[in-house]
DNA sequence: AGCACGCCGACT
DNA sequence: GTCGGCGTGCTC
C-alpha cells in the first residue's frame, strides 16, 4: 500500500501528492488525514506531510519510491471529508495542497520547528573554502549559534545545505530542532476533604489548616487550590500540611479554559417564540423536508432570528447531529456569545480570534471527541472537527469578514455550503440586508427564502430623516452636525434617554495637508495619506501602524499653517461635549478597543448608563441590543459610498439598515438622522424606508446593467512586489499571456480590465498592480489562470508575487 | 524551497 | 584544467 502524501513546500512545482511506502508497524495507523514525517528530495531532508488518500497502485517507478518515516499525531488530524474539502478549496481558489489543508488545521496543531545549527568549537582550518569561512565567521559572531533561516538569508550561498551536512559531518557544526512550545491540556491542583469533621484533631494554633478545612466542607465538593487559597489566605504549605495529617488529599485534574464568558450584557430573552417565529421554524423544517438544502432567512432587524436558530439547534442537536453558527466577528458580538452559551451551556464550543492558544486546543480537541453539539464563532470556526453536520447558520451573511483575506482566500458561504453538501445538512443564511448575490439566488428559486417582516412584540420600526447637508451649509451651519440632529440630540439626552452616533473614520481628522502649497502628508511606506490622532499629538497609517509626531512645519514648502481636514472620532468626541457640556461620552473605535476586554468593558458601561453618548466606526452598527437608546445618528453616510467598488451602494444600505436597527429596541420609538450630501441616492431612500426589496430592485438593475456580479464573476489577480518596475512588468506579462490564451473564448461577458494600479498602489512598501477579469464563466477562466501563472511563475522578475482572488468580495 | 546537473567564462 | 556563476528541471 502506498500513502498519498502533499508535503510541506514551498511552491506550485511540488504542490501534489507524492506517492510513499506505508511499513508495515505505521500500517495499522496510518489513515486518509494523517500527518507524516517523510523523507524528500536528493538529500532526504525531512518534511512534514499530509495524507490524503492510500492506495495499493503507485503511478510511478517502484524502485523510486520512499518509505514513510513516522506518523506524528497518535489520531489523524482530517477527517476524510476535512482531507476533501481542502482539496475542492484549492481547486476552487487556485490555492494550494498545503495551503488549503494548514488553512483548516487548528492553530495549536500547526507547530513551528526551528532548525538551529551551532558551531562545536572544532574549527579545522582545513577547508580553504569561502563559503565554508563565512559560515563560520557568521555564526561567530552571533555567538556561535543561530537559526537556520537567519543564516540562510544572512550569507546567501548557494547549496547551503550541502555545505551544512559536509560540516556537520566533519565535526564542525551541529544541527538540531528546537519546538515552540507545545499547547497541553491544563491541569489544576484540587483538594478533596477525606476525613469527617470528628476525625479533625488539630492544635490550637492550626487557624489556617481549620479554616480550610471548614472552607472544604462548606463546600460539600472538591475544589481547586487556588481557591481555597484565595478564600482562606492559606498557602499551599498549609494543604500540604493537612495531606500529612490524611485529612485532605490533594491531586491533579484535567480542566477545561473556559474561553472568556463575560455575562451582564443580555437583556432577559422571551423563551416563547413569536407565532411569526414559529411560521419560520415551521417553514424551514418543512422546506427541508422537500429537499431544499440552503435557506435564506431575511427577517428585519430586531425580529428575533436568533430565536429561530436556537429553535434550530435545538432540534439538529435533537437528531444527534451538529450544528455550526458563524457570526461576522465573535468578538464584536459579545451577547451573541451570551445568548448560545446561557442556551446550550458546556456543550457549545466557542471560537474567537482572542482565544489563547491554549483555549483554543480545549475546544477543538473537545469537538474531536464528541463533547460538543454546538460550535460558535467567527469565520474559521466553519472548519470545526465535526463528523455529522446537520446545520449550518450563518448570521449577518452579508458581511464581508466572511470572506478571508489570505491564501486559501475562500468565502464563508462557499465552505459552509460545501461542508453542508457531505453531510447533506443544512445551511442557513440569516440577514436584515441580505447580499445581492444570495437575495438573487433565493429570488429566482435556486434557494428556499424565508422572511420575518415584523420585529417582535409589533414594534415600530424607527423613523429615518435623511438630512441634506449642502442644504446646511447654504444656510451657513458649518458644523458636522445638523440642526436637526443637534435637536433630536438635546430632546433625548434631556428624556433621559440614549443616543448612539455613527462614524466611519476614527482618529481626529480624516487627513492633514499644507494650507500654503496643498501638500497632503502620505505614509512613506503606503500610498496612504496619515490620519492625525490627538492623542498623543500623532500621525498614523491605518494601514500598516506606521507613526510619527505631527510636524510644526510643512515638509515640502516650510509653511507653518498645516490644517487638519475632516471629521474623526476623536474630533466628533470632542464636538459632542463642546455642543453638550458635561454629558458623558464613550467612544468606540480600534483605537479604544485594542486591550482584551475593552470592547466589552465600554458596552457594558454604556448599556449600565454610565454614559448618555455611544459614538464610534462602524463597530458599534451591528448586533447590539441597548433598550434605551431613541436617536441614532449617522454623521456623513457618503463615505462608504465614495468608495470606489461596485458594491458601494450595497454597502451603504447595509451599513444605514444595521444601524437604524439599533434606534427603538425597548419601549420607547427610535428616532435616526442620515446627514449627507447625496439624499437622493436610492440606497439612502431604500433605507429611509427599511425598504429593501426598493433598493434591491434598483441594486440588481445597475449590477446587469454594468453586467457586474451576480451577473457576471470576477477574478482579480494582483501582482506585488518591493520593487515598482518589475511588478508592473510582470503584471504586464501576466495580461499579455491572459489576452492571447481567453480571447478565443466565446463568452460576451469576457472582459480583462488592468493591467492597472490597485486602489491602494503601495502598502508596506509593496507596490500592488491588478487585472480584474469579468466572466459568465469562471471555471474554464480558472483553469487557464491556473496554467498561465504556473507557467509564468519561472519566468516572473524576482521578488514578485502574483495573487489570485475569486469570488465575491474583492477588496484587495 | 532545495538541490544537482550542465553550460559557460575566468582564473591558478 | 578547475572553480564558481547561473539557467533548467526534478523531487514519490
Amino acid at each position: 500500500m502506498y500513502a498519498l502524501v502533499i508535503v510541506d513546500n514551498p511552491g506550485l512545482n511540488t504542490d501534489k501528492p507524492f506517492h510513499y511506502r506505508i511499513p508495515d508497524r505505521l500500517a495499522g495507523d496510518l489513515r486518509t488525514g494523517s500527518r507524516v514525517a517523510v523523507p524528500f528530495g536528493v538529500s532526504d531532508r525531512v518534511l512534514e506531510g499530509y495524507v490524503v488518500g492510500v492506495s495499493p497502485r503507485c503511478p510511478v517507478d517502484e524502485d523510486k519510491t520512499k518509505e514513510v518515516i513516522d506518523i506524528i499525531d497518535r489520531v489523524p488530524i482530517f477527517s476524510e471529508e476535512l482531507v476533501s474539502l481542502a482539496g475542492w478549496m484549492k481547486e476552487n481558489y487556485l490555492s494550494t495542497w498545503a495551503d488549503a489543508l494548514q488553512c483548516i488545521m487548528p492553530s495549536h496543531i500547526k507547530k513551528k520547528g526551528r532548525r538551529m545549527v551551532a558551531l562545536t568549537g572544532e574549527e579545522t582550518g582545513r577547508r580553504e573554502n569561502k563559503a565554508y569561512r563565512t559560515i563560520v565567521e557568521a555564526l561567530r559572531d552571533a555567538g556561535g549559534k543561530m537559526e537556520f533561516d537567519r543564516l540562510k538569508t544572512l550569507v546567501s550561498i548557494r547549496g547551503l545545505r550541502t555545505i551544512i551536512k559536509e560540516m556537520i559531518e566533519e565535526g564542525v557544526l551541529t544541527e538540531d530542532f528546537v519546538m515552540d512550545a507545545p499547547v497541553n491540556p491544563k491541569y489544576l491542583l484540587y483538594a478533596k476533604l477525606i476525613a469527617g469533621s470528628d476525625d479533625w484533631q488539630l492544635p490550637r494554633n492550626a487557624v489556617r489548616q481549620k479554616s480550610v478545612l471548614l472552607y472544604l466542607e462548606e463546600a460539600g465538593e472538591d475544589v481547586s487550590c487556588s481557591e481555597v487559597m484565595e478564600a482562606t489566605g492559606a498557602e499551599m504549605s498549609v494543604l500540604y500540611a493537612l495531606q500529612k495529617k490524611s485529612l485532605v488529599r490533594i491531586y491533579k485534574k484535567r480542566v477545561e479554559r473556559i474561553p472568556g464568558i463575560q455575562t451582564g450584557l443580555v437583556n432577559d430573552r422571551v423563551e416563547r417564540l413569536t407565532s411569526q417565529q414559529k411560521d419560520a421554524v415551521a417553514k424551514i423544517k418543512q422546506m427541508y423536508d422537500a429537499g431544499t438544502r440552503e435557506i435564506l432567512l431575511h427577517g428585519v432587524t430586531g425580529s428575533g432570528k436568533t430565536e429561530v436558530y436556537m429553535r434550530l439547534i435545538g432540534d439538529t442537536v435533537k437528531k444527534g447531529k451538529k450544528a455550526i453558527v458563524l457570526v461576522p466577528e465573535i468578538s464584536l458580538t459579545p451577547q451573541m456569545v451570551e445568548w448560545y452559551h446561557r442556551r446550550f451551556q458546556d456543550r457549545a464550543a466557542l471560537f474567537h480570534s482572542k482565544l489563547s492558544p491554549g483555549e483554543r486546543y480545549d475546544q477543538w480537541e473537545g469537538i474531536r471527541r464528541g463533547e460538543f453539539d454546538v460550535a460558535i464563532g467567527a469565520r474559521s470556526a466553519v472548519f470545526a472537527p465535526f463528523k455529522d453536520i446537520g446545520l449550518i447558520i450563518i448570521d449577518e451573511e452579508h458581511e464581508y469578514t466572511y470572506k478571508s483575506e489570505t491564501s486559501p482566500r475562500f468565502h464563508t458561504r462557499d465552505v459552509a455550503r460545501e461542508r453542508c453538501r457531505y453531510y447533506d445538512g443544512l445551511l442557513v443564511l440569516g440577514s436584515a440586508t441580505p447580499s445581492m448575490e444570495t437575495y438573487h439566488r433565493a429570488a429566482r428559486n435556486e434557494i428556499g427564502l424565508v422572511q420575518l417582516s415584523e420585529r417582535v412584540e409589533s414594534r415600530p420600526l424607527p423613523h429615518v430623516h435623511i438630512v441634506d447637508m449642502r442644504e446646511e451649509l447654504r444656510e451657513g451651519n458649518r458644523s458636522v452636525f445638523s440642526r436637526l440632529l443637534q435637536e433630536e440630540m438635546k430632546n433625548t439626552l434631556d428624556r433621559g434617554e440614549q443616543v448612539m452616533l455613527l462614524l466611519n473614520r476614527r482618529g481626529y481628522s480624516t487627513y492633514v495637508s499644507c494650507r500654503d502649497c496643498g501638500a497632503v502628508i502620505k505614509c512613506p511606506s503606503c500610498d496612504i495619506s496619515l490620519t492625525y490622532h490627538s492623542q498623543g499629538n500623532w500621525l498614523l497609517c491605518h494601514y500598516c501602524g506606521y507613526r510619527e509626531r505631527m510636524p510644526e512645519n510643512c515638509r515640502e514648502c516650510g509653511s507653518g499653517k498645516i490644517k487638519y481636514m475632516g471629521t474623526g472620532t476623536q474630533k466628533l468626541e470632542k464636538e459632542v461635549s463642546r455642543i453638550f457640556p458635561g454629558v458623558r461620552i464613550l467612544r468606540m473605535d480600534v483605537d479604544t478597543t485594542r486591550k482584551k476586554g475593552e470592547h466589552f468593558r465600554i458596552l457594558k458601561a454604556f448599556k449600565n448608563k454610565e454614559a448618555e453618548i455611544l459614538l464610534g466606526t462602524q463597530m458599534i452598527a451591528k448586533g447590539l441590543d441597548f433598550p434605551a437608546v431613541t436617536l441614532v445618528g449617522v454623521i456623513l453616510a457618503d463615505f462608504s459610498l465614495n468608495i470606489p467598488d461596485f458594491r458601494s451602494a450595497e454597502r451603504t444600505f447595509q451599513l444605514l439598515t444595521q444601524v437604524s436597527g439599533r434606534a427603538g429596541r425597548g419601549e420607547a420609538p427610535g428616532e435616526v438622522v442620515v446627514q449627507t450630501y447625496s439624499p437622493q441616492h436610492y440606497s439612502i431612500r431604500a433605507a429611509q424606508h427599511h425598504h429593501f426589496a426598493e433598493f434591491y430592485k434598483n441594486e440588481i438593475q445597475v449590477r446587469e446593467q454594468f453586467g457586474y456580479p451576480p451577473f457576471s464573476e470576477l477574478l482579480n489577480i494582483m501582482v506585488t512586489g518591493a520593487n515598482a518596475e518589475r511588478v508592473v512588468k510582470g503584471c504586464r506579462m501576466m495580461y499579455e499571456k491572459l489576452e492571447k490564451s481567453l480571447k478565443s473564448m466565446a463568452d460576451n461577458r469576457l472582459n480583462i480590465y488592468g493591467p492597472s494600479p490597485a486602489l491602494h498602489s503601495k502598502i508596506k512598501n509593496r507596490y500592488r498592480w491588478q487585472i480584474i477579469i469579468k466572466a459568465g464563466n469562471m471555471e474554464i477562466i480558472k483553469e487557464e489562470v491556473k496554467k498561465i501563472r504556473f507557467n509564468l511563475m519561472q519566468k516572473l522578475p524576482k521578488g514578485v508575487n502574483i495573487i489570485v482572488d475569486v469570488g465575491p468580495y474583492q477588496m484587495l
